[in-house]
DNA sequence: CTGAAAGCGCTTACAG
DNA sequence: CTGAAAGCGCTTACAG
């Protein structure tokens, strides 16, 4: 019934067509320079064609399709009608150089074989994907410099919007940031500065609070084991040293930081190392479950009691952390609530709101389990 | 001393000022039909700029810049100056609209929680970069419908090429695709069809070969442990069965097929329920190294003899395999490989080559450690 | 090897 | 609430 509706009124509409002539070049009484005009269609389905069909013009029928307000509700049905009979979709080439604004949404993360970037790749494009924005992935491989060629690149695209990993840039970066106009949310950190636009948890706060954990359950000399050293593993490293300072249980010896990247076969050798050099070890805080997760394998193969003789903690609960042998006690961390977040945090700024609070601390949870 | 000499050239390139006025509408000696024109710079550099300070036409520096041959040495050398100079960047959305041809090349995979298609991507996004393509990542989710919705979308964007997980997808897709005429290259599996590129292996044989080692191992009752049930899984399925038909070991009581997504959990679940139900059962290939590892964990957390009682394989060579206890068995599947390739033979073919052989079989290697 | 003209398919900025 | 004109910044198709 509905569609019948549509029809007879799409009839109406062709009945009574638009007057404007859509190629006034090929207009019969208006003589041509050169024999045959220059064409170069794609075959595409034009927006002129949809205006046409429905009998307006082609701005009104570019508002009607954006859902624009004022324009007559009898129009906005006639154009879309139109679109959907013959299925038109809007140039994003077209759109992106009229309106000088692309649909592209790049988001930078350092690498890809740490599931917690992935998770949070995923909920973003989940987020974005059905308001017609495209997610353009970019990955750093922790270095500055690449991020900053990256985002060169990315800003001759005119995105919509972008969304990057923490603060630690090159100078260059963040006044391209700042002269693109871009609206921009951080990820994973969480800052004071005022205007600025993230979403996170404090780093600090969770590398503090695991280890209170341990040093509650009667831990005494605990190590602490991590890779990478992106400035997140720092905070999280300096969480650690407040925490044991204020316990007086500092021990710097008892720290483990190499620049490599992290996986569980490290995990097992800073394991292997650490408990050779330090017996006396009696419990370990690995900054990645990847690390814990091999510090665990590590244990069961040289026959170190977990928890008994040595405990151990991982960070950002990843996937199997709950499957190993003990169950890894870690640091939950809303990878995917990051994700969701800061995208609506950005179609807000898109939109040209201004979401407050500017900087949303979406918190992490102690998951305590047989480890420790 | 280089910099010096290009200086002198662009001096006397601004010298000689290339002729052609470049806002004519402004032209002093012309009225104007309104009082000032209307513009809507973008204060962007344009290649209007770049040819007026190199004093060529912007088709030249156009074609200069593009390093397309048949431009005078000189004329490129002082275009190249003269975008440096100016810190010109192409406009993506301008190029992709008067080339009918942007730089994007989406690239779909089923999901990004199986690090298999992280690293495929991973390694697609560095092959493709370097060439000044754009990879746009979609995640299909294992459903047809939702591809086809994506392609549409994609497509849309007059992508450069187009890169696909297997030959999985509706009608619908499969006429959109040829209908578009983007270079297109298949992804993970192979297929007879001719024309047709593709980079994969096949996941029979390897099915076949991984089963065919639990055999010569003297295991005699092998069941076959898999989740999520899309296609490569189902040929890995047959492979195995084919396999045990051979030997006449063909027990299809011993296969356990789930819908579920695969995880460390869910294989844990099915070892113990397999055990449970078959305990003469004497080894188990699982459909990928999660399912695998936390098959292993619950042998560990059972007391279930690996490979004593039971052998374990899996599939994929996953991160953490080769650490576990004991270390995994598995299939090794050249995921890098066939991302580079995939991306290698996609840029001869959006260079309108056609690269031979249009079937490339990358293979895959038993790796034999302790679980079997 | 180089250039003048037109056009890709939209939206902005003005008008009414 | 609706429209005529111009323009976004490139490249294609023709010429020479």
């Amino acid at each position: 019934m509905i569609e019948n509706r549509v029809s007879k009124n799409l009839d109406q509409a062709v009945g009574q067509r638009y007057p404007n002539p859509i190629h006034p070049h090929t207009t019969p009484g208006k003589p041509l320079t050169r024999a045959e005009p220059k064409r170069r269609s794609s075959g595409r389905v034009t927006l002129n064609e949809v205006a046409q069909l429905a009998a307006v013009s082609p701005i009104t029928a570019s508002r009607a399709l954006r859902g624009e307000r004022s324009v007559a509700p009898d129009l906005v049905a006639r154009v879309q009608a139109a679109a959907a009979q013959l299925g038109y979709v809007p140039d994003p080439a077209a759109r992106a150089l009229a309106s000088q604004r692309s649909s592209l949404v790049p988001v930078l993360v350092p690498l890809l074989s740490n599931a917690l970037f992935v998770d949070v790749l995923d909920a973003v494009h989940r987020s974005l994907h059905p308001h017609g924005f495209q997610t353009l992935i970019g990955v750093t491989h922790y270095d500055p410099q690449e991020e900053e060629q990256l985002l060169r690149s990315y800003l001759a695209q005119r995105p919509a919007g972008l969304l990057l990993t923490g603060f630690d840039r090159t100078e260059a970066a963040r006044q391209m940031i700042a002269a693109s106009g871009v609206p921009c949310v951080y990820l994973m950190e969480l800052t004071p500065a005022p205007g600025v636009y993230c979403v996170g948890f404090s780093q600090h706060d969770a590398g503090h609070a695991i280890t209170e954990h341990l040093v509650s359950r009667g831990r005494r000399r605990i190590a602490f084991a991590a890779a990478q050293l992106d400035p997140r593993t720092l905070q999280r490293a300096e969480g650690y040293r407040r925490c044991l300072r204020e316990h007086g249980l500092y021990d710097a010896k008892l720290e483990r930081l190499v620049p490599e990247a992290s996986s569980m076969r490290l995990g097992g050798e800073l394991f292997t190392e650490l408990l050779q050099a330090r017996p006396d070890c009696d419990a370990i805080f690995f900054n990645n479950d990847d690390l814990a997760q091999g510090g665990l394998l590590a244990a069961l193969r040289l026959g170190v009691a977990v928890p008994g003789q040595v405990a151990v903690a991982g960070f950002n609960d990843l996937s199997g952390s709950d499957q190993m042998l003990p169950p890894l006690t870690t640091v939950h961390t809303p990878r995917r609530e990051i994700g969701q977040a800061s995208a609506l945090m950005l179609l807000a700024l898109m939109r040209g709101e201004s979401p407050q609070p500017n900087s949303q601390d979406l918190g992490f949870e102690l998951r305590l389990r047989g480890s420790s």
